[in-house]
DNA sequence: TTGTAAGCGTTATCAT
DNA sequence: ATGATAACGCTTACAA
């Protein structure tokens, strides 16, 4: 069955120390005994037992994802596989395991809590597209667990790395304004999420450095859902805006949508701008215009950081915005 | 800090191994002294150390999903997202964790292997995506792991639960036979795959059973890509097929931009259907015919199965095979 | 450089 | 019904 330290050592003709500091790469065995260990280990395939290893270092090497699982039920949406793959990289890299945990309601998520860090499972956890007022970030910073949030926090204990929100849809928007739209309007993402009000800050921003007043029927709040952002554009319509920045991709193909159900034409009736890059951008009719955003650099960044935070290479609540970039294509007129 | 067992017992009045037979919901303990103990951990947050636990129950609660890094590369295609879906759901009912892993060499996946299954950090795993001659197989069969494959396979003693892949195919081309077609083309999976094979079988029979002998030049290999398949429809169309079964929705939007390329129109010129029903089969131009299979009930069954092999409520190996449907919409020319 | 032995926090066996 | 006590497999002082 599976061997253990004594039995190699017993194979060996050492004491268990031994093999354990070979194991380990310690110093202080002499280069004979480490290559005679290392065969035992090779021909019987040792390999240390995970719980009891951790049992005595109190590490895992394992790191948690949380996700809110109602953000998950938009998988069409790949912003998630994306940060996932970021995150999953770097800690096969670095040699951590990944546990992914979604939750629905509080109290599965007060579970899980308990189950996987208050049990000492996880050696730290990255959270994305939680709300703000989202009780893990109170929970963890009592309990001292070393956590990043993908995604800015207005909380500077907190480490994050986010991208830079406010400047992708102010850039967005000036784009607009550049191209003569003054009835530009906004779908943003939940409100409860700091991504939904960074975005919404960017137009505002834009929208104010040019004089432009702010006009409440132009800005409607979407949930980051296909569908959802159609229902917004519908209520958009009567308005009669000349443009629209919607505060995600996918959300803008529900926009474009509602937009040609009502007859009119992108980008010659209302110009579309998105906000992700996501693969769908380049592919619907016209292409859309959008503010990439490096999701995957994200989610490796956030884990770094938490890997440092673990190791204790990093000390203090570190704070990045990693930038965005606006990509022009047929769906704002520009062309 | 963390407390223990041995904490809880102290301020209790009782010993370590009541508190273990209280949070254990053993019989045999006083109510009254039950109540107790229980109001002590609620009191302290007691909550046992999981490394210590499974050290003597050999369990760890956690069950792996592994996926070759390089079918993530498609993570525009939202299979694996609805699988991990299905699979996360199960697990969190279950109170189970589940731990990713992706791997895009042997090396890295026979370290990965180490690290996870044979330190004993994982109760078992679901494989998806793997290639019919993936090494990981016969390790998990030779180690008596429990695992499931989300996909056939050929051995008997494997446990796996699939889409019925070549009746699905075989309703796609006999609907394109219905309508007329006799110059049908495939783009396959990749033929290393079970899935790639089977839905080329499909394809097969549907045309055999019709007496219509199989072209060589009107089949050709895709790899799961958008733009693989682009390619592939390219090498196709000079072959003047007049509808392509395509192996996959995602390959489907490839083999349509080729169509629309070329100048042709879709139905009119080449009938398109596709397989697997994601949501970018009713967004894209002309609406996907399909095939639908329910890959989120595939990911939670698996992971049921697994369940019921690791805690011996399911014994033998077992073979499941889910319903496919065809969806008809307009790419394939009947409406 | 190597070995001995004491823990890490549980569960489980065996008395009582 | 409850309590000692021996594992589980490892790391890590401390001794030698």
């Amino acid at each position: 069955m599976a061997s253990t330290l004594e039995e190699v050592a017993r194979l060996a003709g050492v004491s268990r120390s031994t093999v354990s500091r070979v194991i380990n790469n310690h110093p202080n065995v002499r280069p004979e005994v480490r290559k005679r260990v290392w065969e035992v280990i090779q021909r019987v395939g040792y390999q240390p037992h995970a719980a009891a290893r951790s049992l005595v270092t109190n590490r895992t090497q394992v790191l948690g994802l949380v996700i809110p699982r109602g953000l998950v039920t938009l998988f069409s949406d790949p912003f998630f596989p994306i940060l996932i793959r970021g995150v999953a990289d770097v800690c096969t890299a670095r040699r951590y395991h990944l546990m992914l945990s979604f939750f629905s309601d509080p109290l599965q998520q007060e579970e899980l809590y308990r189950r996987a860090l208050r049990s000492r499972l996880l050696d730290g956890v990255i959270l994305s597209g939680a709300p703000l007022d989202d009780p893990l970030v109170p929970w963890l910073l009592q309990d001292n667990t070393p956590f990043v949030i993908a995604g800015r926090y207005p909380d500077e204990r907190v480490t994050y790395v986010d991208v830079d929100n406010i400047g992708g849809a102010r850039m967005a928007v000036e784009h607009l304004l550049r191209l003569g739209h003054r009835r530009i309007a906004t779908i943003t993402g939940p409100l409860t999420m700091m991504a939904g009000q960074d975005r919404l800050e960017g137009y505002r921003q834009a929208l104010l450095s040019r004089g432009i007043p702010l006009n409440d029927a132009l800005i409607v709040e979407g949930d980051f859902t296909e569908e959802g952002a159609r229902v917004a554009m519908q209520r958009l319509l009567p308005q009669r805006p000349t443009a629209v920045f919607v505060a995600s991709d996918t959300m803008a193909v529900g926009a474009m949508k509602a937009i040609r159900e009502a007859g009119l034409h992108i980008p010659d009736d209302i110009a579309v701008v998105g906000f992700d890059d996501l693969p769908i951008a380049s592919v619907v009719e016209p292409p859309l215009t959008t503010v990439r955003q490096p999701i995957e650099r994200m989610g490796a960044m956030a884990t770094e950081m938490l890997i440092g935070l673990v190791e204790g290479t990093i000390t203090g609540p570190q704070h990045i915005i990693l930038p965005t970039q606006l990509i022009v294509r047929a769906s704002c007129g520009s062309l």
